[in-house]
DNA sequence: AATTGTTATTCCATTATTTGGAACACAATT
DNA sequence: AATTGTGTTCCAAATAATGGAATAACAATT
């Protein structure tokens, strides 16, 4: 559909953002797609007090940005008061993933790769100090389709958010990692900027990063890291399994195949996006 | 996850906007989500001067737009200077897929009806004069997950299309119409208001929507319409096929399956947001 | 039915941001 | 070297956002 041309840094803008950069002036939009995030980020439908709690908008305004947004069908008002993300966002994300020439690229190679292992496989970015996932190939399809895609995990606790990672320059990984608010989730989570540190050594030192059940028990994961020659944009791969099918050995087993796959993605890049970067 | 609390109206706010109804002055960040929307419409990557075209803004002020939406990771800036829509967009619209309760509430019969009929199911809701889709189910899982949700297509010749005008009000259906521009897509296109009405009158007699091969040639469905006690939000239910497969007979076969689905679903959308409205 | 507490909405003079025309930079083309 | 097409920057004037306080709606309690 697309002009094959030169979108490397489809993800570029949003890097160091999040906490993590000093934030530039959005002006009047900046301050409404916050509210928006607050929304998106909450577990559930809020009510606007539970809103202005994690604002530092005061009442006034913080009413007239939310009536606008719900205006723009960015935001949905239900009649019990609560706001949910609206269905106008479906669209412009429909084509986000549409467009999107890196997950293009990337769509053969996780088949392969998935062909290869038998197991789950997912393509990510990292966004401020979360990955995004942006496709995911598996076999049994009952799972829900969206599940996953367009979910944001932490990068801390993720393998394609810790290959990513490894691929910063030292200056934002810092920056990414003092914006980290870490959380506990289960025995092996990595919970401090060393241990942290520690582990991105390694994954530069190998160019695997591993998820040994720190997000979810029971789920292990092997990743690669994915970049641009310029390191504006920066993700991942992985393949993921249930820990009682996948011993750690089978699981180091596939890390050359995740790296190949990786590898395989950037040349792609590199050709599609022209020798010179 | 969420609140099973009275979120019918999840669609409301963009019933009759777009080009159909007075637009309410929703300020500075209208102008950059139409901006944005702009960008997303189109069929690819756009340059500076093409948006330029196609807004009514002037040089200088569409620039910062177009800075500021890449500053929040809603566009995309390739170094080709080619904007595109940013993954940002997928965090939100995963939130709002996931939240949707309306959408939760019909998939059980989705799956019902894609068991009945063996065809892909389609859930879809209004807004403006598109139809945007919700949901999908279908056996052959060969095509790519996200390739019709989130979708936008024309009201006017899908069924899902037809089915939600045709449960409309009267006033807020010739706004509708009227904000359309017919294109034809096959032979069998309606592409009059007059022939477009029509039909209404007689989806509104019989309880289903049909396309005869109007959006794609070889592609028929059978639909019914869907909404809320107050018609605040309206949208519908289809069962797709190809032409070889699915004889007008067969098609029409199906017809009170849909119709059936479709009440099933809005019985329970009353019953959990409450018997009155 | 009246009262109290909670939550949501409106108002408008002040303040800050957006606006937009024109000038500037840069690259590709002739 | 000149020209055309494109993208970017600037800043005084015009416009829109702000926010504190008053009001309204609603729910729970007595």
């Amino acid at each position: 559909m697309d002009n094959p041309a030169d979108h490397e840094d489809e993800a570029r803008s949003g890097i160091g953002r999040g906490a993590a950069r000093g934030r530039a002036d959005t002006g009047t939009l900046g301050k409404a797609i916050a509210v928006l995030d607050i929304v998106a980020s909450a577990d559930g439908p809020m009510r606007f007090t539970d809103i202005l709690a994690l604002s530092d908008q005061p009442r006034g305004t913080l009413h007239r940005q939310l009536s606008n947004l719900v205006e723009e069908g960015l935001l949905s008002l239900g009649r019990d008061h609560s706001y949910s993300v609206g269905i106008r966002l479906l669209k412009f994300a429909a084509r986000a993933w549409a467009g999107n020439q890196f997950r293009v690229i990337a769509e053969p190679h996780l088949r392969n790769l998935h062909d290869l292992t038998g197991e789950t496989v997912h393509l990510g970015v990292l966004r401020g100090n979360e990955v995004i996932y942006l496709d995911k190939v598996e076999s049994r399809q009952a799972v829900r389709m969206y599940s996953q895609i367009g979910n944001a995990s932490p990068v801390y606790c993720t393998g394609v958010g810790k290959a990513g990672l490894s691929a910063l320059p030292d200056a934002e990984l810092e920056a990414v990692i003092a914006s980290i608010r870490f959380r506990r989730f289960t025995d092996s989570t990595l919970v401090t900027p060393e241990a942290l540190l520690r582990e991105i050594e390694e994954i530069r030192a190998s160019g695997n990063a591993y998820d040994r059940e720190e997000h979810e028990p029971g789920i292990r994961c092997v990743a690669a890291p994915i970049y641009s020659a310029d390191r504006s944009f920066v993700g991942g791969l992985s393949v993921t399994g249930p820990a009682y099918r996948i011993s750690p050995e089978l699981l180091e087993s596939w890390a050359v195949l995740v790296r190949n796959a990786a590898g395989a993605i950037m040349e792609d890049m590199g050709a599609r996006l022209g020798p010179r970067t």
